[in-house]
DNA sequence: GGTACTCACCTTAGCTGC
DNA sequence: GACCGCAGCTAAGGTGAG
């Protein structure tokens, strides 16, 4: 999709079109989540600190952003997609691969089939989108970011929308790409692999296996090896199971009382848990993030011999971890993880549960659904405004504005 | 002049059991 | 009993994507 979150704020804002507009965080603290191409134009991009946005385009309309709404439109998307084939694998919100292998008699060749998304993409949901069309994930990928539209200074050059890469023409189309644009090639591997006088895929391509093996370690070097030959044989999964479910924060202001801490941490237990149960999912391991003052950031982790599902039981191994950190430095982001998902140990009662919890968390999630997040809490988190929630969407690319502001919405 | 959030995956090191 | 090699697990840090 083209500057996804903020097309679906167009649609709703229709005064909006046309103009610069940046969705993302508001704060000091924020950076940019999407940005539109008129945004683009005078070198707004995303992962920009917001500070740095409002500079290079003051005149921009910023929006703190709607995480609901964007699932929501994602889920529209979606349902267009699979009315081709089963087959779709979501990398983000706003992205998806799609096997047509199977569609290809009843609906044309691919090309064909991605036009037609386009067209229904934008009548029915009136967002647009650009297509990439190949034998390959990797190829497909790229030729999709072939097809979008381009800001620069002088003015916006309207996309392909759609680019196909037919087969016999992978190398042609791969060689003469900077080395950057292969997945998986960031600043750092960018680096080591300028080191052996790699700009190209092409000069990646006449690097032997071994050497990138010594340079990258065993699975990258082989990997990009591959890649570089035109070799993708990954295949387009629908039904990736999660690996992790995870909270973090980045606070308005760095925070150094460990007490204050513990609260954030039981704080982002509640939410992790809450996930799981949604999930119908339970995890092992309890990874604590810590980002201090000076950008310096550390994990430390603890496996459970049982899977953990509730939030005082997440947030117990998370302050535990917590008491091994000295916050003296200042901590500017706090993060709960947990990993090692698997299916809950069902009814069955584990060792120290209080036989009351299961229907307790069961009642708690009902009274969420029904009265919003914020209606019921752990008492720790009693505030004079209410119950201070974790919430996906509202911090999700910086800390509000105010500080200590992140408390729920008002009762209903 | 400043660096979000979520998730996946890799590497390395250390420990344990066989 | 000491030692070796190996597999499997855990912990911590790093990298990358969107």
């Amino acid at each position: 999709m083209d500057a996804f979150y903020v097309s679906v704020e167009v649609r709703r804002r229709p005064e909006l079109a046309g103009r610069p507009v940046i969705v993302g965080g508001t704060s000091d603290r924020g950076v940019v989540a999407a940005a539109s191409y008129e945004a683009r134009r005078y070198g707004v991009h995303s992962a920009m600190p917001s500070t740095r946005a409002r500079r290079l385009c003051p005149d921009a309309v910023f929006l703190a952003g709607d995480f609901a709404a964007y699932e929501a439109a994602s889920r529209e998307a979606h349902e267009v997609f699979r009315s081709f084939t089963p087959l779709v694998e979501g990398i983000a919100l706003d992205e998806a691969f799609l096997d047509v292998t199977g569609a290809l008699r009843l609906f044309g060749p691919g090309a064909e089939i991605a036009a037609v998304i386009r067209r229904r993409i934008a009548v029915e949901l009136s967002l647009s989108c650009s297509v990439g069309v190949a034998p390959t994930k990797l190829l497909a990928k790229l030729a999709s970011e072939a097809a979008k539209p381009r800001a620069m200074p002088t003015g916006i050059t309207p996309g392909a929308g759609v680019v196909e890469i037919a087969p016999g023409q992978e190398l042609a189309f791969l060689h003469p790409l900077p080395v950057q644009a292969l997945w998986g090639v960031g600043p750092a591997t960018l680096e080591r692999l300028r080191r052996l006088g790699v700009a190209t895929v092409g000069d990646l391509a006449a690097v032997p296996e071994a050497t990138l093996v010594h340079t990258l370690g065993k699975a990258s070097g082989r990997q990009l090896h591959r890649l570089a030959q035109g070799v993708d044989d990954r295949p387009v999964e629908p039904d990736r199971p999660l690996k992790s479910i995870g909270h973090e924060q980045t606070f308005a202001r760095d925070l150094y009382d460990q007490a204050e801490l513990a609260l954030e941490v039981v704080r982002m237990a509640d939410a992790v848990a809450s996930r799981l149960r949604h999930h119908g999912l339970a995890g092992r391991t309890v990874t604590l993030k810590v980002r201090f003052g000076t950008f310096t950031t550390i994990t430390r982790s603890s496996t459970a011999p049982e899977p953990l599902e509730t939030g005082p039981a997440i947030a117990a191994v998370g302050r535990a971890l917590l008491d091994t950190v000295d916050p003296a430095p200042g901590v500017r982001l706090l993060g709960v993880s947990v990993s090692g998902l698997a299916a809950p140990a069902g009814e069955q009662l584990r060792l120290g549960d209080d036989p009351a919890w299961s229907s307790a968390t069961e009642a708690v999630d009902q009274v969420r659904e029904r009265f919003g997040q914020a209606a019921i809490g752990p008492a720790s988190l009693v505030g004079p405004d209410g119950i201070k929630l974790t919430r996906r969407g509202r911090q999700q690319w910086g800390p509000d504005d105010e500080p200590r502001s992140s408390f729920g919405e008002p009762d209903p």
